[in-house]
DNA sequence: CGCCGAAGTGGCACGACGTGCCAATAAGGC
DNA sequence: GCCTTATTGGCACGTCGTGCCACTTCGGCG
């Protein structure tokens, strides 16, 4: 179905990628204030000028680590049976986003914690998060009846993606572990759960 | 209690907006993107310099504007019956901010449609509610007993934070009045209603 | 094999952004 | 009146982000 990416894009994503772990640890050791775009993109061994080929704005350059796991998020949603409740599709993919996998997932959680105290960092955060509610509507619609009131997949969309928020953040400010007791899946889970509770989404599209 | 702002003090706000005032002019007219910091400072009787001491982003000379509803919800909670029970307190008072009673607050309602049109400003945007939902968190944790879950408290304000956010946006982009149906008060009475309807702290605090 | 178009990269110049610094000015207290 | 304090404007500076053009790289094709 969807039509796989071309080797150039790969690569394209890989020096995303390559860039965005250079940014992350200029970033956390100096704060994203006093590391200038020339640096990020002289230590990823590319021009000033090709860096912002790939973000136009310097913060931007840890975003593709920050969005890792609203990124997986709606991938698991999307793929999640199709028989599954919408309401429980989405509890059990966003649980299991924040359960970090592979090596990745768990280097991304890993620098979001330090990334998240730097206020400098607060515009791209938040612009992560707006991206991420954009497109788990999108996936929501597709899970629901033509027709369905498209304010009640917004505001389910926005519950879910603020939940996750919190719960990072909560995370992120605590020096609870990434597993067990305080772990953005418990918080994930709890905010969740009381967030969407309230939602006649869930009523209308059984 | 609150001692009344210096007279100095409130010259330096009734400055910030009406510098803010000229800014959304110049950004609804043009957008951010083709207005200069040196625009909106000459067209406000200000240097560059003075300007950048009221706004620290050029972005942000529409913050005042964009935030007026907030500030107003904020301050008419604060208000509101002691007796009152936390979740009315939250509804009335949002319900309240969302009907423009003085000429001021029918402006900034006004600008607001046009400015979040604006892409260019979606971060002011964030940042607006990043703030209110802060400022929220505060004043909640007033009214509810000592030793409350701190993270029901937050949880409460970023779900009705999220709530008008939301009710905003989509009154904004459609071309319902300010006023009747579809209007933010009619909005933001249901976004609040089934984003709020699941928390635990109404439990919690009677 | 060599040619070629498409995509990516680097260098350069430029206007705009945002800040530190100091001098000039205005406001408020004694 | 004077003196202290806050506010303002001007200037210089480093950084940001972009338009433009020349150069390289790479996969396809005769």
């Amino acid at each position: 179905m969807t039509g796989r990416p071309t080797l150039n894009q790969r690569r394209r994503d890989a020096t995303r990628l390559e860039i965005a772990r250079t940014a992350a640890a200029l970033f956390a050791e100096r704060g994203a204030e006093a590391v200038t775009a020339e640096e990020i993109a002289l230590a990823s061994g590319i021009s000033l000028r090709t860096f912002y080929r790939y973000f136009s704005v310097k913060e931007d350059a840890v975003a593709p680590l920050l969005a890792a796991g609203g990124r997986r998020w709606v991938q698991l949603f999307e793929e999640s049976a199709a028989g599954l409740p919408v309401r429980e599709a989405l509890e059990r993919s966003a649980a299991e986003s924040l359960t970090p996998a592979d090596d990745a997932a768990i280097e991304a959680m890993h620098w979001t914690r330090d990334l998240l105290r730097d206020p400098r960092l607060d515009d791209v955060w938040q612009r992560v998060h707006a991206d991420s509610e954009e497109r788990l509507r999108g996936v929501i619609a597709d899970r629901c009846p033509p027709g369905t009131d498209q304010l009640e997949i917004r505001l389910a969309a926005a519950a879910a993606t603020t939940a996750i928020r919190v719960a990072l953040e909560e995370w992120a400010f605590s020096d609870a572990p990434s597993a067990g007791p305080g772990s953005p899946q418990e918080l994930g889970a709890r905010c969740m759960r009381e967030l969407t509770a309230g939602l006649r989404l869930w009523a209308l599209v059984s």
